[in-house]
DNA sequence: CGGTCCACCTGTCGGC
DNA sequence: TGCCGACAGGTGGACC
């Protein structure tokens, strides 16, 4: 379910839940989802066994735990974009949810779930699930280690509560989010005039631009009113900005309507409900009317498109694709 | 080097 | 009923 929106979720909901306690006991289920691991299931679960969590911090889609040792503990950490820092070498553990991971908090009451893979005991705590649960269907996702290393851009950012000066090892190529204040609109807009590629292409780069996946780059377009082939070296600067805002806005709201879902014991990653059903113009909207033509009493259909090997749903009328070139 | 394609997986749904 | 293909919110590495 997870682009930045429920990513963000997830990560607010499990700081109160993991932040300070120890992993006691490691159990991986399916050694396919730590398969990024590369010294294999014994060596993951040996280096977890005693460590201790210090945070959880969000680059683009990416989710990490810096762990013991890690200089996070300055948490008073400044959160500047300045990359001057010098920090030591760091581990942390990471998760990407791919397309269908989740991390759950449970009590070991709970039976397992169908598609668990990955299941982490942490030290009791008054009042909170004794485990961190990784459940992914499609093992799209996993679990690994990586170590934390300075980077260029003044850390994770993402919106993380205490922005640390390092970065994971396996995040370090990815961009910024719209939604982080250290989001350089500027930077993003010279990038994307060098590109010779279509724009939805480009939004979905999260190496120029992170936390955009198909669904939300489909509402941004539409919202944009802008053709997903659209070039990106013809764009001008207040085309960049008017997408660019629309995709802030849409996943600010889809953020919003998220958080309510996670006060519960656990971190309910499940994204189909509630926002997405009420909330899209374009995506998944195939044959229906588009809302704005409609509203400026104009007949339109959404339509979907094949493109990168996935569906791209746009309106023929309010995002058109110029016939002879000139956009 | 940047752009494009495809493998990596399981499950569900609609058509025949 | 069952088989089969299409499709599903992502990513990295192979290939030009």
């Amino acid at each position: 379910m997870p682009e930045l929106p429920e990513v963000e979720v997830v990560r607010r909901g499990l700081v109160s839940w993991v932040r300070g306690r120890t992993i006691t006991a490691v159990e991986v289920v399916d050694p396919r989802s730590v398969r990024r691991h590369a010294l294999g299931p014994e060596d993951f679960a040996g280096n977890l066994e005693g460590a201790r969590v210090l945070d959880v911090v969000r680059r683009g889609k990416f989710l990490w735990l810096p762990l013991t040792d890690s200089p996070a503990d300055a948490s008073a950490a400044d959160p500047s974009c300045d990359a001057d820092a010098t920090p030591a070498p760091a581990v942390a553990l990471m998760a990407h949810l791919g397309m269908s991971g989740q991390l759950l908090m449970q009590d070991s009451s709970v039976p397992d779930e169908k598609h668990l893979k990955v299941r982490l005991r942490l030290s009791t705590a008054d009042g909170m699930p004794a485990e961190l649960r990784f459940v992914d269907q499609r093992i799209f996702g996993g679990l690994f280690l990586t170590a934390l290393i300075p980077t260029a851009d003044g850390g994770p950012g993402g919106l993380a509560e205490t922005p640390l000066p390092l970065i994971a090892e396996e995040a370090a190529h990815i961009a910024r989010d719209p939604l982080d204040p250290c989001f350089s609109f500027d930077e993003f807009y010279r990038r994307l005039r060098t590109r010779r590629t279509g724009l939805k292409r480009a939004l979905l780069d999260q190496g120029l631009v992170s936390g955009i996946g198909n669904i939300y780059a489909d509402e941004a377009l539409w919202q944009a009113r802008l053709h997903f082939a659209r070039p990106t070296d013809t764009l001008r600067r207040a085309e960049a900005a008017r997408v660019l805002d629309a995709a802030r806005e849409v996943m600010t709201d889809a953020l919003a309507a998220g958080g309510t879902s996670f006060d519960s014991l656990y971190v309910n990653v499940n994204g189909a409900s509630g926002y997405f059903d009420r909330s899209l113009n374009a995506y998944g909207r195939e044959g229906q009317e588009c809302r704005r033509c409609a509203a400026a009493s104009l007949v339109s259909l959404i339509k979907r498109d094949q493109f990168m090997n996935r569906s791209s749903y746009s309106c023929p009328v309010c995002q058109p694709r110029p016939r002879n070139g000139r956009w």
